[in-house]
DNA sequence: ATCACTTGTGGGAGCGCTCCCACAGTACCT
DNA sequence: AGGTACTGTGGGAGCGCTCCCACAAGTGAT
């Protein structure tokens, strides 16, 4: 017994017709083992096991990857900075939720930040590569060249929000209308007149769905739609705070404000602090995302969930959808995936 | 110019072959200039560049990569759950220095959890299949059978932090005896009697030397060193609030706490305002890390600044000479290169 | 007994590169 | 003129797999 990690005499890694010498079968035999294909008797199959074991045969991929034409790799691009990406918790989660889904799988996963101009460049370089069977793409902006490109090279992949409804990719999103509406009506239930919205980035297709679940709520409340109440953040703490200060500017005596973000609430709540606000006394506020930062805030923050590993699940399962379709070439055309989950209101004391 | 991503006329990505062809030499030849030998003349070197250019020619790694016996792949082993990864910003400064220096390299990086026993097992088949070229061990704990596993594949790695003083893997460190040391010195220099220490794990080689560098800054002097005023933490804010409470109840009257990890400073600090002592009149605090906590703390916090981006790229470079050392099998035996950064006290309003 | 399948197996061909040996050409000594 | 050295180049062999065709052996209908 060799265990993990065998040599043979020679000082090499054992190889597949070493391990087919030793089981007295022929090299595709092994191969079948090895890849669990149900062509091989019982017999033979354990012989094959005894002589990897034996051996402490362990594939090899890059030939594997050279001979079978895939790589057993996908990309989990991050078109955002490093430091974004550990400032929001959103990536930790989509993360998490990746990981599992990919933990009995083969398959390996590369964290690929594009936030430069030349990471960018290495990404492409390294899809034009055929690197990876698949990719993985979060919080991309409408105007992204990237999947194209990813068409272009027919590398399968899927994109957590679509970039618009006409997304072609296949895609999985939380309910984002129905989130910002959920917060909305919540507010609206709890007495509140002048609702404001801190919005996210607005070339974000997400964003632009959860101001119109805010705005559809207030219809459906029978309450007028105040265009000066709604100001845009970039889902950074500085753009919460300065979309708060724009907001007490224009409407002083506003009693809630629904923020896209809970990093954007928490530059709101600071800003209605230092303006005297009580939370949730003269201004309700409900955050967006349920993150850490909702439970440790003071006071804890309302919030709407999104099931973000839930959502990175999905999108493993989709992708590896896509890459066993892709294979032979079948292309079976429109049959659009898209996926949206559903959102839930966490309500804690901040309104 | 079919740019990146080029397909010939059966719908392939272009080879060296065909590129050969295209500028009319051989394949041996458009080897080189991919590879940069300098025996090639201009003029092929032109030719042939002006054909990988037409075709869009991108090699092909997996083939490349069976036949060099090399990955041109490194991995960042984090043997944490992904939840620590997030949380602590050491990884994040690590992940940044290692990025930097790996950015004009052809080297892929890979982030490796190894935090879970599934995870470990997934990770020792992994690195059997010999799918790196080297790794990047950070935060091991003394007793980790990974350094082993490495040296017994004959693997290149570098550690991050040195598991003793005998170390025999090449390791980069700052000088956490020197941080510890410095951080006491100054709370001496502002007058303070009775300091007490939060450790770090004592099973981490790093901890154990910022309490050798507290204790000697007490003696050095002058000071007695009192045992009960050293509790170890975890590393963690809960770890942090542990110890202090602990502390609180052995010496009531300690006059200052040097923390070592600014995350367990933030628990100290919630245990410190809950018992009513104030910072810095009451009791003087220093953290280490000098993370963004640090900063954000209220009052901002006195920290030990490690350049834990800079140790990063050390690593890569260590990491990067050991893989090319081992290529022809030289092995230049115990020549070991171990690194050891400065540290610096950033002075706040804490202490 | 013949034919038509099915099941399990062996091994050739080929994936696209790198490594290295062979060799032509040139330069500079004896 | 011959020898020696170096430079630049072509192409064979081989890396360790997967794919697929060929084929032996078994099964059951005719």
């Amino acid at each position: 017994m060799a265990g993990h990690g065998g040599r043979n005499r020679s000082g090499r890694r054992p190889t597949l017709e070493e391990v087919a010498a030793r089981a007295g079968v022929g090299r595709g035999t092994v191969s079948r083992v090895i890849n669990g294909s149900p062509r091989v008797s019982d017999a033979t199959r354990a012989a094959v096991e005894a002589a990897v074991a034996e051996l402490g045969y362990v594939p090899n991929t890059a030939a594997r990857a050279l001979a079978a034409n895939r790589t057993d790799a996908i990309a989990l691009v991050v078109p955002e900075p490093e430091t974004r990406f550990f400032a929001e918790p959103y990536f930790s989660d989509m993360l998490k939720g990746v990981g599992a889904a990919l933990a009995d799988t083969e398959m390996q996963l590369l964290l690929i930040f594009a936030g430069s101009d030349r990471e960018r460049r290495r990404l492409a370089q390294y899809l034009a590569a055929h690197r990876v069977d698949g990719a993985l793409l979060v919080s991309v902006h409408a105007d992204d060249p990237l999947p194209d490109l990813l068409a272009q090279l027919e590398i399968p992949a899927v994109i957590s929000g679509p970039r618009s409804e006409h997304e072609t990719l296949p895609s999985v999103d939380s309910d984002n209308y129905g989130g910002g509406h959920s917060a909305v009506q919540h507010l609206i239930a709890r007495g509140r007149k002048k609702i404001a919205t801190i919005a996210g980035r607005l070339d974000v297709y997400g964003a632009q769905r959860r101001v119109e679940g805010y705005r559809q709520a207030l219809c459906d409340a029978g309450h007028p739609v105040d265009e000066r109440l709604i100001v845009p953040g970039d889902f950074t703490e500085e753009g919460g705070r300065r979309a708060m200060t724009e907001l007490l500017e224009r409407c002083p005596d506003l009693d809630a404000v629904f923020a896209e973000s809970d990093v954007m609430a928490a530059g709101a709540r600071q800003v209605l602090r230092e303006a005297g606000r009580r939370i949730p006394d003269d201004v309700a506020l409900v955050g967006y995302d349920d993150s850490a930062i909702a439970r440790h805030m003071d006071p804890p923050l309302t919030s709407v969930r999104q099931p973000i590993e839930g959502m990175g699940h999905a999108m493993i399962n989709l992708l590896l959808d896509e890459i066993a379709d892709h294979r032979p070439a079948v292309s079976r055309g429109l049959e659009r995936r898209q996926l949206v989950l559903p959102t839930e209101l966490v309500q804690r004391h901040s309104s």
